[in-house]
DNA sequence: CGGTAATCGAGACGGTACGTCTAGTCTTAAA
DNA sequence: TTTAAGACTAGACGTACCGTCTCGATTACCG
């Protein structure tokens, strides 16, 4: 199958991989110091030393380049199994938390946002690419912890999903609380809790 | 003590409030019809009847005239009180859900968060004006349900705003899920789970 | 005839007369200073200490207002008559020079005139007021010229008007020579030398 | 010497010259049909379908495009020489007066004039666009009078020069007398008596 | 001497042009 | 055919100005 992608490319000149390079990190760069909104393609292309053709010849929009370059190098994070529920959901907050506090993805997040109102399309990429991978894992942690004994019946992990990401975009995003090292470990344990049945903090329950 | 609003405002001619509900109405109406990014102010400006100096003369920024025709008529909602933690929280999840399903504010926020990013001072007033109601609510339903014996200790308010608040956003907002009217009783007992130690959903917990 | 100014106005309150003087003097200030293009309303009011209602209570624009204001003390020159056409002609050449060399004139000139091109009324008060009475002076002159016989018929006035305005006006303002006290007496030689035919600057006719 | 013009533009897209062409008619254009005062910049942009910033990349405010439409393609005129200095008056005084009398220009004038109080440098350059060439034209036509013996003594070029056109303006611009045909050979024929010492129009001289 | 009516300064109002900026497309010459 | 450079259209932004209108507070005359 491999010869699909090399198709024969063997005409005129070939794109320049460097190309690719200059732009995803020249984004992520600029990201970080002007932030979305005050990012223009043409500072993009000045700065990364490529003519704009180039990039609208790779992305057909500002927030597609945009959201390459985000993703461009994001943690794959294969899989990661602690052995228990707790242990796994602490995890993968930890892991949601390094995504969102990463500069460059904290500055391209809400400009973001707000283009995925107008652009479906854009939006469903997003969507596909970002989150089903960190949905999916959140269903194989359920999955795990049902076939630990450690659940009786599984939740809807898009549920649990939303409870754990959107708890800490709104902490961050939202509310502007100020960004704290132990707030990945608060909110795992606050949906063990609800999920596990136990108090979260290891509060005591009256009733 | 009412005499300290009425600020000699004795000089010149005064503010026309008419000018203030055309606008509010003008931008809530477009906010709905075209969105946060398509709606511009020399459109809100012929469609309100007004010029664009009197927009100006009250917003300095396309931000400011959405952020307070959003807030403008939004709900007072003075207190709940239903008797029980959970009952208080599926009425401040059900209230939270009916102000982010609003078709004007849905329309505003995502366009909203990313103005914020460069903007301290709107942000700083979207936070004071619109949360921090929302979480001295939060608050007060806490500590009545201590009162009550139904918590032991009172748990951190901002982190239980942040679930219940987030969790709908993420939902609605970053992955998209359609629109449910029974979410926002779920996050609610998702939430009382997790903070009075029964399983959510009624499902029994194994070990 | 006078009563007939004496209309009652004897109904509320009286105009101010310190608001005539003070938008005269405000308005030849601001000529001088900044020009007719960038003198606005708003700076008048301010600077006069009155109100753009006082204004347009008297004048219905701007142009208005700046014709009154220059014209309000400019010399009411009564008659001349030295005793030879030579004579007239530089008289009549030193006041026009005066006139359009004044501070005030000179900034207002160009922008009125650009003004006269859209509103016919506000051309059509001009010419009458300014320069229908410098054209009778030119007439009369011409007159006297003949009674003493320095001329044997009497030329065409409005061209011998255009001549003289015409050429200190040129020289002035489109092609910006330096203003020269000489230029007067220059002009109402050539204009002579047209009019009785002797060689202007006394130079020798050869054939 | 030539090379010394071409100098390397091969850099990116070059301009096109459509885009040129377009803007100067349509300004001409408009200039006839609403005068300069109501010569807007984004009424140009759209009937010349253009951009305003393709304009704003030529010049750099409306008065430099006003100018440079009107210069665009203004008669080159290389010289007359009718063997006679009246002949040549004249034919320079209906070479003024057609100009003068040009829609466009006569539009385009006094608003001009206006703009030039504020901007030296546009003044600057219209002096040595517009008027240079005419003056150099009257010292020429002043140099054959003397070469041919019609004068004795070569007249200040500058004083001929004004009294040509500021005669010419004035009759047409400040005193707002008819457009004649006829007035060309009056002036012209009036500047003769003034410098070979006959009276104008024939008249006979008395003393 | 108190009522009536036009005035006053202050400043908000609708309308409209300006000049700046951005996104995304297109056009060169060179590689 | 790709490259860098940069001109292109379209259209929003925020500022400025004009001429009008609206306040509450002054004056004058008239009854």
């Amino acid at each position: 199958m491999a010869w699909m992608h090399a198709v024969n490319h063997t005409r005129g000149r070939p794109r320049d991989v460097r190309v690719d390079d200059a732009l995803a990190q020249t984004v992520r760069k600029l990201l970080t110091e002007v932030g979305y909104a005050s990012l223009t393609m043409d500072v993009v292309a000045q700065r990364a030393g490529v003519g704009k053709a180039a990039i609208y010849r790779r992305y057909s929009s500002k927030a597609e380049l945009v959201f390459a370059s985000v993703v461009h190098q994001m943690a794959p994070t294969p899989a990661p199994d602690t052995g228990s529920l707790r242990g796994d959901l602490r995890m993968l907050a930890a892991e949601i938390y390094t995504t969102l506090t990463d500069p460059v993805v904290a500055s391209a997040t809400p400009g973001f946002l707000a283009e995925l109102a107008d652009k479906p399309d854009v939006a469903q990429r997003l969507r596909e690419g970002l989150f089903a991978r960190e949905q999916a894992e959140v269903t194989d942690l359920l999955a795990r912890a049902v076939g630990r004994g450690e659940l009786a019946d599984v939740p809807e992990a898009a549920l649990v999903h939303s409870a754990m990401l959107g708890s800490m975009f709104a902490w961050l995003s939202m509310l502007h609380h100020p960004s704290d090292a132990g707030l990945p470990a608060q909110v795992a344990d606050f949906v063990y809790a609800a999920l596990a049945g136990k108090p979260a903090d290891g509060r005591a329950l009256i009733v």
